[in-house]
DNA sequence: AATATTACCAACCGCCAGGGA
DNA sequence: ATCCCTGGCGGTTGGTAATAT
């Protein structure tokens, strides 16, 4: 007997979400909360199974997602997890806020797959004749600029950034120590990469960190995620319901209010941890 | 300009663990 | 103690944009 599936999956929606949906989705979960997956979908008048629900909120609409590219502070900060947690990718992904499990396992599976085995091979090569040092060569570090609210366009597409938008009132750039080759075989090896002279490297890091959360979220006015229910059910053939969606609800739509209040990467602690003799 | 290939990422799938009945 | 439900996790797939030929 095979297992049952998670929910009905006739007549229900594939693929990738569109707008509306999203709107729908959001303004439901903040009204009512995380959890309950499988009901959901009937009670917020979605057709999708719960799972797809739960997915789509976890890694695209939570209000403390952080877009753009993986910088290269956080890129070493998954090379080094990965290689204590191994495929743990939730795990990894919690100590990086604002990322996803998924994004950080495509991020891993599309980029540093290949970095990684160009750096054992580097490092194979590197044994043979130890003069060859070849460096790891991360790429530019680019910013998209695209944020949740930036635009009313929800894309569920994949998307490349290849343009590279820098704002004037951006904050400058980090000024992290960029490692040496040889801290960088050292660290291909341990995980002491990060001991010796990188206080300062930890206080930018915090300081940009924070920078990712002392955003608004930029509190929709009500009329932009008003759900017009009437319209998308008679789209989808199903009885229209008096479902009214208040705008009060949105006001408070902010991270400030979600995040815990020392939401704020403490790189520090993570990298105590990870230079610590305790961690396995 | 057209076509083929590659890169990327959102979404799906199946399995598993924990908790409640 | 057992069963069932729910949520969570990691692996994989499919679609599309970008790039190469």
């Amino acid at each position: 007997m095979g297992r049952s599936p998670c929910c009905s999956k006739e007549g229900l929606n594939r693929g990738a979400w569109t707008a509306l949906e999203d709107k729908i989705l959001t303004a439901y979960i903040k009204a009512h909360g995380e959890g309950k997956w499988r009901n959901l979908p009937k009670r917020a008048g979605l057709k999708r199974c719960g799972k797809s629900c739960r997915l789509r909120w976890l890694n695209y609409l939570r209000p403390d997602i952080k877009r753009g590219n993986i910088s290269n502070d956080e890129e070493e900060l998954i090379i080094r997890l990965h290689k204590l947690l191994g495929n743990r990718w939730s795990l990894i992904a919690g100590r990086l806020p604002g990322r996803t499990d998924n994004e950080i396992k495509n991020y891993w599976n599309t980029t540093l797959v290949k970095k990684a085995n160009a750096q054992s091979a580097s490092l194979q090569s590197k044994i043979k004749s130890p003069t060859k040092c070849r460096p790891i060569t991360t790429e530019p570090t680019t910013v998209d600029q695209s944020s949740p609210t930036a635009s009313r366009v929800i894309r569920t597409k994949a998307t490349r950034c290849t343009k590279v938008m820098i704002a004037l009132e951006s904050p400058p750039p980090l000024e992290l120590q960029v490692p040496t080759t040889n801290q960088l075989q050292v660290s291909d090896l341990s995980p002491a990469f990060c001991s010796g002279d990188d206080g300062q490297e930890l206080h930018n890091l915090e300081q940009d960190a924070s920078q990712f959360f002392n955003f608004n979220f930029q509190a929709s006015n009500g009329s932009e995620l008003q759900v017009d229910y009437d319209e998308y059910n008679q789209d989808l053939g199903i009885p229209v319901h008096s479902t009214t969606l208040e705008e009060p609800m949105f006001k408070e739509w902010n991270t400030d209010s979600i995040l815990e209040g020392n939401a704020t990467l403490d790189l520090e602690a993570i990298t105590s941890l990870l230079d610590s003799a305790e961690w396995p």
